[in-house]
DNA sequence: GTCTTCGACGATCAGAATACGCATGGTGAC
DNA sequence: GTCACCATGCGTATTCTGATCGTCGAAGAC
């Protein structure tokens, strides 16, 4: 989850930075509206959080100006309590939402976990190593841009190798997290499929992913140089 | 366009209800959390106004109960200014917006706009896959513009794929959210409501939106290339 | 140190067994 | 009649088995 916030007061700024990065989002700071605007467009932002009130280009024309270019990501404004009118035309010109100033940081934590929410495609927890990528939530596999096509086995087990790689997996601990517990110890099961996710993933290329580590089992990681 | 205003002060409701009929609104006014629960789930709004401070049944739990009963209506919830913490409270219950009394009318207005045209133009309320639509306020779905009758079932399923379209969705994952706690898990009421949607929606498409994930559940989604 | 041998371990294949998803027809509630 | 649900049977993708083949590396010979 990547925020951009734009924002003058440089006190300001580093305060919601501070409290957005507690919160584990990517955090992007920038402090005046055309360098936002620009910002806005050239990254794919979750959600941008503007201050109404900036030097150079007005707030509110930032905002125009990120709207006409399309950009869909949720915006959060910042306005002076007094200031109605200002928000009466930043929601009318496309904002999501405002909060006025001063405001609790606890609020707008709320206000952003509601607006993601709101926004959610939900593209975080993907896995990768090289350029291998696997999605949980779609269940989706590629490689270098290439879908991949897997069985659900296979699956379970790439992605269990893929959320422990580094580490080498014995037989035992594939056979107990991918398989049952009733999990029969004298079959070669695992090995075919070792051999079915290679046919799959690292065919083609001179540096395979998966490994074997002879006498233990299996690691999943970028062959070192 | 109809609003349903719940707020037990005479003077805040009869001042809102006058404002909002001014905008040509259809607007009802009730003065309890019971009543305005109720009047939520049999009424198909646009839009509900709560005040959190209400008599009887507190306002936050209204504003579950409306929630709980499925009830996609943007709501915007009235507080006081000082009460942060019900704020946070009140967004996080799934309220879309709030406004502190004591507010100006005309920001009051400019907020309706923004929630209504959230709801049934773009981004929130919406939900589209394709050209497939589905609005969630009056229930109607349409694919290429063709008017599509479904089940009350068959729409909670769709509706329930289409909001967590990309995502793979697993049986019991559709069974705790289109059908009871207490679900039958051997029976395939699932697959043959799927198939009875695809027939609806996808018949005559060579490329559907509904997708089989072999061994793990279902799926909603543009087909890519 | 290097070469050869041998046994253990891993890879792979084809076919058998299984589980999965789907269509269809039927039942009961309203 | 309509809607929600259930049960059966069928075709097939997936999973697994078992046998064979290939490979690695330790140990001994030189």
């Amino acid at each position: 989850m990547r925020i951009l916030i734009v924002e003058d007061e440089p006190k300001v700024a580093s305060f919601i930075r501070r409290a957005l990065e507690e919160e584990s989002y990517a955090v992007d700071v920038c402090s005046d509206g055309i360098q936002g605007r620009d910002l806005a467009s050239e990254v794919d932002y979750d959600l941008i959080i503007l201050d109404l009130m900036l030097p150079g280009l007005p707030g509110i024309d930032a905002l125009k100006a990120i709207r006409d270019a399309k950009v869909a990501t949720p915006i959060l404004i910042l306005t002076a309590r007094s200031k109605v009118d200002q928000r009466v035309k930043g929601l009318d010109a496309g904002a999501d939402d405002y909060l006025t100033k001063p405001f609790a940081i606890e609020e707008l934590l709320a206000r952003t976990r509601a607006l993601l929410r709101r926004a959610s495609g939900d593209s975080t927890g993907l896995l990768q190593v090289d350029d291998l990528i696997l999605n949980p939530t779609n269940h989706e596999v590629t490689r270098g841009g290439q879908r991949i096509d897997l069985t659900s086995k296979e699956y379970a087990l790439l992605e269990y190798m893929m959320r422990n790689s580094g580490r080498v997996l014995t037989r035992p601990m594939i056979a107990e997290h991918v398989w049952d517990l009733d999990f029969d110890t004298f079959t070669n099961v695992i090995d075919v499929y070792i051999s079915y996710l290679r046919n799959k993933i690292d065919r083609g290329y001179d540096r395979g992913l998966i490994h074997t580590v002879r006498g233990s089992g299996y690691t999943l990681k970028l062959t070192d140089a």
